[in-house]
RNA sequence: GGCGACAUAGCCAAGUGGUAAGGCAGAGGACUGCAAAUCCUCCAUUCCCCAGUUCAAAUCUGGGUGUCGCCUCCA
């Protein structure tokens, strides 16, 4: 297996420390607003990383931090009036609402800063320490001038970024370029104490600290944006080498952007779209079929259109299931026919290459692409056992078996406690009434074409249409599903 | 100003030396009362432009054009 390598900007062979085990840390968000789409492309994409290193049958640890304390969380806070801590806390909340919703599964641990204070300060304290850092006035500033490395992961040199360095100098620091591991109280700002007085952590220390404690000194991957890239993962590997005096991370992965017309979306510019407002109007596995479409470290470019005509691919797969498990329902015949072995042959093909082509850095594209020629090959053969013979019991298995698998390293739909594939998410209100009313309609259409009225026949199926509700004439009867 | 990435059909998107996956949209046909779903067939002699290397390039090299990103909080 391939990963790309941020650190030496190519593709390596994936070695974990430690085989059959694999540890790895995604930056996760600042809880100070609902998530967006920006932040769900980290989460779906590295949590199908996961998922497919399970599949590998690699025991994975999997660590993401919640970042709740911060300026940004402070200042929202003020302006509403709040506690930041509970602010903080309740955004979090949201946050497992938007993730669950889009099946992200839940990190062995989500670490928060406001509970990893102790490290945190044993972390700086080591760097003062070892002189990597400097107390200013009760700020603690680490001097990247000690670091030799500094500028590995990002590629650029201590001249380059002091010559484009854009921000206004602070004359307290040593290099323009040094960053805040701890940052001294200001009036009405939430603070804890340290030996250099009351204050709080600065933004990247939080994950060396956290990351190592979790994962120890040199763990196997760390995840996040492009744009974490610098500083923060280049200041992590500061803070992190220079206390532990040895290699922190050993694969660097980073995901590209969302782009909204092309340019890059994010808060500050407040072209963002908030991953609960996109679920409003889209279903979940459509949104995360969407993230999954293009390579992780390609922009992305999201609006309503591109993800409506992702979701008609879907559709796709979604009729192909529904097919598949009628068939499995409509007692299939036993034994092995020779379209069967065709069909039974041609998947194991297209599993082959579903693993190839995540063994190559993870290129979900190319593995979606192969989910649709899985989903052609079993339509294919599903329309010409329905002229003939009838399908074959065994073929059926494999066949759902293996979009099952699939579906388990892409993550698109839930799956129930028996393992099945749950198409539909019924809500509540629905479910016996709603189906029983349909059901009712569904007879009374029927009865009309019995009677050749189609008007009355067409005029039913449209009305159910205008509600969402699509009904198929098929040779074994009236199907109907919901929209989307 | 420094550093970097990308440019493939109407749209989205794989492919990094061997002759263009897949999806959406579209055209024709089968099935159907009509639809829908599904199946079959078609839909880039060509991969931003120019030059070069090579038996062979979308893929490598050089130059150009365009778009985007990082250098400041940001996934």
């Amino acid at each position: 297996m391939q990963i790309y390598n941020t650190l030496t900007r190519q593709k390596e062979e994936f070695a974990p420390r430690e085989p059959g085990k694999v540890a790895m840390y995604v930056c996760g968000p600042t809880t100070y607003n609902f998530i967006h789409l920006g932040n769900a492309r980290p989460l779906v994409f590295f949590d199908t990383v996961r998922r497919y290193l399970q599949y590998k049958g690699y025991k994975v640890k999997y660590i993401q931090n919640f970042t709740d304390i911060d300026d940004k969380i402070i200042n929202r806070a003020r302006e509403e009036g709040e506690d930041p801590i509970r602010l903080a806390k309740r955004y979090v909340e949201e946050y497992y609402r938007d993730a669950d919703a889009l099946n992200v599964m839940r990190a062995d641990v989500h670490p928060k800063v406001s509970e990893h204070l102790d490290d945190i300060v044993g972390m700086v304290k080591t760097l003062v320490d070892k002189g990597y850092a400097y107390v200013v006035d009760g700020d603690v500033y680490y001097n990247i001038s000690r670091f030799r490395g500094y500028g590995k992961l990002s590629g650029r040199s201590l001249e380059d970024m002091q010559a484009g360095a854009r921000v206004e100098v602070d004359r307290r620091k040593k290099h323009p370029m040094d960053f805040a591991l701890w940052k001294a109280a200001k009036e009405g700002e939430p603070s804890w104490t340290s030996p250099w007085g009351a204050g709080r952590p600065g933004w990247h220390i939080e994950c060396s600290a956290m990351s190592v404690k979790y994962l120890g000194n040199n763990f196997d991957i760390h995840g996040g944006g492009f744009d974490l890239i610098f500083p923060h993962h280049e200041n992590e590997i500061a803070q992190t080498e220079a206390a532990t005096g040895q290699p922190f991370a050993r694969y660097w992965m980073h995901n590209g952007f969302i782009t909204i017309n092309q340019e890059k979306m994010s808060k500050s510019l407040g072209n963002f779209f908030l991953v609960r407002e996109i679920l409003d109007k889209f279903p979940p596995e459509i949104v995360r079929f969407f993230l999954l479409s293009t390579h992780y470290r390609s922009p992305l470019d999201f609006d309503d259109e591109k993800l409506s005509a992702a979701g008609r691919g879907l559709e796709r797969v979604k009729n192909c299931l529904r097919a598949l498990e009628e068939a499995v329902k409509t007692n299939p015949r036993p034994g092995v026919s020779n379209e069967d072995k065709a069909l039974i042959d041609g998947l194991s093909e297209k599993v082959s290459r579903f693993n190839d082509a995540m063994d190559d850095d993870f290129n979900t594209a190319l593995a979606v692409g192969i989910l649709f020629d899985a989903v052609a090959e079993i339509n294919a053969y599903l329309h010409g056992a329905a002229r003939e013979g009838g399908a074959g019991m065994e073929a059926l298995g494999r066949a759902l078996e293996v979009i099952k698998t699939f579906n388990s390293v892409l993550g698109l739909f839930k799956t129930d406690r028996a393992g099945g594939i749950i198409l539909e998410a019924q809500s509540g209100a629905d479910s016996a009434l709603v189906e029983g009313l349909i059901d009712i309609i569904i007879n009374m259409r029927q009865e009309a074409r019995a009677r050749k009225d189609y008007a009355m026949a067409d005029s039913l199926r449209n009305q159910l249409g205008k509600l969402g509700i699509i009904l198929e004439d098929t040779p074994k009867g009236v199907r109907w599903k919901k929209q989307g």
